[in-house]
DNA sequence: TCGTTTCGGTACTCTTCCGTCTCGAAACGA
DNA sequence: TCGTTTCGAGACGGAAGAGTACCGAAACGA
């Protein structure tokens, strides 16, 4: 409860700089080399940091990495434009935008690495898949409330069927941004269209 | 060109029981622990085999690896139903078919985990994906040829609005083959019907 | 039988990294 | 000034695993 300057202990403040560092470092560590090339060592010698300096604030090297995690993307929040594609334009234009450029190609690594490690997983869920499925799901919801969209629809699947081929396209490609360029949109014209002749 | 029997050494042949126990043991081990917790060690072990028996036959972990890879799936070949949703049913079904069941967990892992090594992503790419994106693109391509889709359909995107739903459900779901059971199919239907009103 | 090669197993060196600990210097409050 | 804590840096012991070398036994052709 209270952080305040009054809690504050005796001797040298930690130093923010330090902190930030560190948790700068261990990203840019993890997209060049996956979570394997992540290395306690590594991350002190990039962030020009003691080890001690890192053991002080974390106790473990996944206890870093989450915080880390929740450097690379801010919660999205539910635009409301009236129409279904303009939420989905919209929506996708603030994804682009709140995600650091480093998670285009670092978080669907982590995704599939995440699957020896289920406290991992269950993070990565919970800090940037869970938010951003929810976001859509409720976009859609409005659609059909509004008739929009078609009234039985299967809010689940048409969530995957959203974002799946973004992260197809983000996987397939090694996560360079700009094979997404206009993706989401010719996405979902051609969704809603149909593919039947 | 001749790997017939007179090109053949003299001494004790190589065992081609110490050879599949090392690639099933390597298959096991991936699935088990990811690519980090795959040692030569614990293939050794689990194969009951020397270290020497491996090194003998490749000469290293990632060739190893590669050759373990073309174990999980046979190449599909192209049913061809006369209509797009049979192709495509024939071909979901034989994809589940001859998948190893495992390559639900073990592939979208390693798709990722590949960002680290160009050599092993394009393995896995030629190996897996591109076949199986192919085999779409095809029969996409003969259902525009027939009329049955529309004239101007981007097969690209196509296929990876087909592919994309069910790669996304598969790493979100930690790989589990039922969360898919019958995905597909419904995907296709989504998609051809549309979710416009 | 003899020479060659592979067999499973193990011992070995080398490298990498973890996590702890210590160092002298620096930054704070009292 | 004095006590406390953090600072960057690195030494240290230990664990894990890569890759090599060697062992006696076994499986082949000549």
């Amino acid at each position: 409860m209270s952080t305040s300057a009054d809690a504050r202990r005796p001797g040298r403040p930690r130093s923010p700089e330090a902190h930030a560092a560190i948790l700068r470092a261990a990203l840019e560590l993890a997209l060049e080399g996956g979570l394997r090339g992540l290395s306690m060592e590594a991350i002190a010698a990039r962030a020009g940091v003691g080890k001690a300096t890192i053991y002080r604030r974390w106790k473990s090297k996944e206890a870093l990495f989450m915080d880390a995690l929740g450097e690379i993307a801010t919660t999205p929040d539910v635009p409301d434009t009236g129409t279904v594609r303009g939420d989905f334009m919209a929506a996708s234009a603030q994804a682009v935008d709140r995600l650091a450029p480093q998670a285009f190609r670092l978080v669907p690594r982590l995704l599939a690495e995440a699957g020896d490690d289920p406290e991992l997983l269950e993070a990565m869920h919970e800090a940037l898949l869970r938010p951003r499925k929810a976001l859509i799901a409720e976009i859609l919801r409005r659609g059909v409330e509004r008739g929009e969209l078609r009234a039985g629809l299967d809010i689940d699947l048409a969530t995957d069927m959203v974002l799946g081929p973004i992260i197809a396209r983000v996987l397939t490609s090694g996560g360079d941004p700009r094979s997404i360029a206009g993706l989401p949109l010719r996405v979902w014209d051609a969704l809603v269209e149909g593919m039947g002749a």
